[in-house]
DNA sequence: CTGAAAGCGCTTACAG
DNA sequence: CTGAAAGCGCTTACAG
């Protein structure tokens, strides 16, 4: 009956141990390990041998409440269910874990008040920075990130009146990109769809490009040719099509500000019997996977995810580790032309009006 | 020039701070945050008071320290890129949330080592509980896990030889009865696209199912029947899709583990000329949004994300409070018939076979 | 280059 | 029910 030699699954090493087993003091394991140039080399062997010894990993909590850094980033987004946003924090975070941070995560499902709670809760978990998305927050967002002086980027824009550096594409200008691309195969019956009814200043954005390059050319868009949803989804998509639909059977070109509610409105009108896009023309904006698979597949706007991402570590890391990120980031948004907008009906018909034609 | 009051920013209030303002001690203001049953009434009042005074709000890197516990679960899945994980997650986040934990999120790309090292780099953060995907994992994960006495659950599989509470489908079996539905259309020539050329014990159940319901018809798949693919896209299904219509023109049915490489059968099949279901029967799994929307509709099987996330942050938050949950929670995957899937070519055709319809 | 000591902001036995 | 004190596992001036 031997004492076991009682190593009851080694109770997790500290730094201490590692110290006492290279015959250091605790201050110079410490530095060992995390300023090496401080440490005679030979000395830096031995600590680094205890540790492989004794299997140390620090514990970052603690490291985290004496140094004040806890390595740890928060993003809130609005939604993991939209792909754009899906991909962006994958990319944050392989960039984030490549250097060293780990992701706090949180979805504010559109809603400013609940980004506000998840913003609070990971500054109190001790977030060295914050990432965010749009420039549109609660009035007390802005005001606690400052007060808590936790550094902090936006993307998916490309300014931002709240000063943050921002990551992202100029969506006004890209959806007028793609609006002038219908207008020029001669359309002038417009809907418009937008997730604007919660509040999403990126779909906003986007709707104001429409309407500006529409009214460029002397249309007006009356209120009901706009519908808005509150999420952007296939489902939202199809509801719009139904309204705009029955109450606008003249129109020929559907212009929406995510590619969801495109899918939406592409796969209910060939349902209603439409032709897509000889009876009528629809574009998207994101180009998400799905976009190019369906049919016909989806004329877009793409949005670079991974690169909004990737950027948006770099530039988060970049200002906690006190190297100032240029504090506009601009990225392009090419406009992809599928099959989903072709010339208007009316230049096919035999009666086809000078109009029409005029660009 | 008066002195300014000099509150420059008001440096983060602290605990001793709330205590001091009280006149209690440090103990008793910790208590009447954390324990208010063990203070008096009117002592607790007065701290509360100070709270909202100085606006104080814990330090989590502290509090963790000392206490032991961080609030703070990790999850490290595939990828965001397949909508029942990027559902999942928002889900298993929402739940985490309500019951006052954070998540730290990593994926892993269906690779084992990855997923080792994401664990790991969690672990040292002191998360209290992790959330895993399937049953197979690095060989150093679960000592790990083990050594360092951190609570796990795993997901989206309803067992686990490594005894982790598991919260999920029999996806066996349920592609099992999917496949049956295809054979009870008389169909007998078939294929399989699966995602298991990474390490995915989901898919390799899936394939396994539905190998089993054909073997049971006295049908044998050739392995050139099988395509595996790496990652579950539409693009993998295409591919596949490309393969197995070269190398076996009479195949009629293709069973897919995924509904986004279904998807790129359907289309790819479409674009080949082929008529679904007329021609050719398709199944997916997962019931993703865009499962509904394609034309035809895809026939696949129902994967309650919702409730695996929820489920699994409950579990998780019982095993880190001492409530052991169930080591076995399987969830129903229904089988959703849509019209990807028809009777098959043969019974429709002059010559049909007694074969065919023997069921 | 190295060490002794204070401190990060909390929690929690231990006494009273 | 309340308080004084030790302790969680690190980092980092401060001396030498």
């Amino acid at each position: 009956m031997a004492k076991a030699p009682a190593s009851p699954l080694a109770a997790r090493a500290k730094l201490a141990d590692v110290a006492h087993l290279a015959k250091v003091s605790l201050a110079t394991a410490s530095r060992a390990l995390n300023q090496p140039a401080m440490v005679r080399p030979e000395i830096r062997e031995r600590v680094l041998v205890a540790v492989q010894m004794l299997g140390y990993t620090p514990d970052r909590m603690a490291k985290a409440l004496s140094s004040g850094r806890s390595h740890t980033v928060g993003a809130v987004v609005p939604t993991l269910g939209n792909a754009i946003f899906a991909d962006g924090v994958e990319a944050l975070q392989e960039r984030l874990g490549e250097r060293g941070y780990t992701l706090l995560l949180a979805h504010s499902q559109y809603r400013p008040d609940r980004e506000f709670l998840q913003v609070k809760a990971m500054i109190e978990h001790g977030v060295d920075g914050l990432v965010l998305v749009g420039d549109t927050f609660a009035a007390e967002t802005m005001p606690l990130i400052r007060s808590r002086n936790v550094a902090a980027v936006t993307t998916y824009v490309c300014t931002s009146r709240n000063n943050l550096p921002a990551i992202g594409i100029d969506n006004r200008q890209a959806a007028y990109e793609a609006t002038r691309h219908v207008l020029s195969l001669g359309h002038h019956e417009f809907a418009v769809i937008a997730n604007t009814s919660l509040p999403n200043d990126r779909s906003q954005a986007r709707m104001e490009g429409m309407l500006q390059a529409i009214a460029e050319e002397g249309i007006r868009l009356t209120s009901s040719r706009i519908v808005e949803a509150a999420q952007p989804t296939i489902t939202s998509g199809r509801e719009a099509f139904d309204r705009l639909r029955k109450a606008h059977p003249s129109v020929t070109a559907y212009l929406c500000t995510t590619d969801a509610m495109a899918v939406g409105v592409v796969t209910q009108a060939l349902r209603a019997g439409l032709r897509v896009p000889r009876d009528i023309s629809v574009i998207g904006f994101d180009d998400v996977e799905i976009a190019a698979e369906i049919d016909p597949p989806l004329t877009t706007v793409r949005v670079p995810t991974v690169e909004i991402g990737t950027l948006a570590a770099d530039h988060l890391i970049g200002l906690i580790e006190g190297i100032a990120p240029p504090l506009t980031t601009r990225l392009d948004a090419s406009l992809v032309i599928r099959g989903s907008t072709a010339a208007a009906p009316s230049l096919r018909a035999p009666k086809a009006l000078g109009r029409a034609a005029r660009r």
